[in-house]
DNA sequence: GCTTGGCGGTCTACATACGAGACCATATCC
DNA sequence: GGATATGGTCTCGTATGTAGACCGCCAAGC
């Protein structure tokens, strides 16, 4: 019974025995996602107002042009946000988030007030730890 | 006042306009610990009991023993786990939840139930992207 | 005509994260 | 002696993440 390893169910409702395929897990998948640098950062930055691409950089600040077509990319293809494009003199591009990514804002928040509440106390192990 | 990039921010309460340092921002932080492929599953495999370093590497299947060790120093130096050594003939090492690592499934599981919940959403938008 | 600058990206190069497996010292079992 | 188990470290190669230069298009300035 424990004999099937966590990876393949990753404490979700997962089947067990299978290997570890893609899309299996659904923690793994959201993570993948979320636990990217810039993700978060995005999606924050789209909460208020939909945005376009140049603005967006501008911003989030320390984001390469590279890094941000990837992210929106990816946050497309899982339909947190919506890409829409202007056919104006220089084509100007829109992202907005989807009501699915307006959704994931909810549980990120509890991950943010753990954050601020704890971070003191990390930053006070890993000072702890590195003195020794 | 917009001014200020959001990556120094990181939508969390630290002060602006420094340089993105280091344990500036508490989301950030928390976040590039949680993100790493092992973390959540090596603090699920602990929810139940300590166990022994060979025990989570059976527990979790498919980890070598090289990211085992690695992830546990992370966790440790955050304070999320606790390292404990028997000198017994083979010596054996106990690792087990601190407070601060057992309050911090409560946010993952919002996180988990909300990836449980929209999983199928998400697959079926990259389905869509991907047929495209 | 020529340059400069913004827009929305792509392409190339490097650093880090990750994975597979050898190796170590000790001790027990057969 | 050989196999097994303990808790690791070390080296190597590959996958992935990230930054920075580059590109074609268009508009404005001169």
């Amino acid at each position: 019974m424990t004999k099937a390893p966590l990876g393949n169910l990753l404490f979700a409702d997962a089947p067990m025995g299978a290997p570890p395929a893609p899309g299996l897990c659904p923690i793994r998948d959201v993570l993948s996602l979320v636990g990217q640098k810039w993700t978060l950062l995005i999606l924050i930055a789209l909460e208020a107002e939909p945005r376009r691409f140049s603005a967006l950089q501008r911003a989030v600040g320390d984001i390469s042009k590279r890094m941000l077509t990837q992210t929106l990319r990816d946050l497309e293809r899982d339909g947190m946000i919506s890409r829409e494009v202007f056919p104006t003199k220089p084509p100007a591009v829109e992202y907005a988030l989807t009501d699915l990514g307006r959704s994931a804002l909810a549980p990120i928040a509890g991950l943010k007030d753990w954050a601020n509440r704890h971070h003191g106390a990390i930053k006070a192990a890993r000072t702890a730890f590195d003195g020794v």
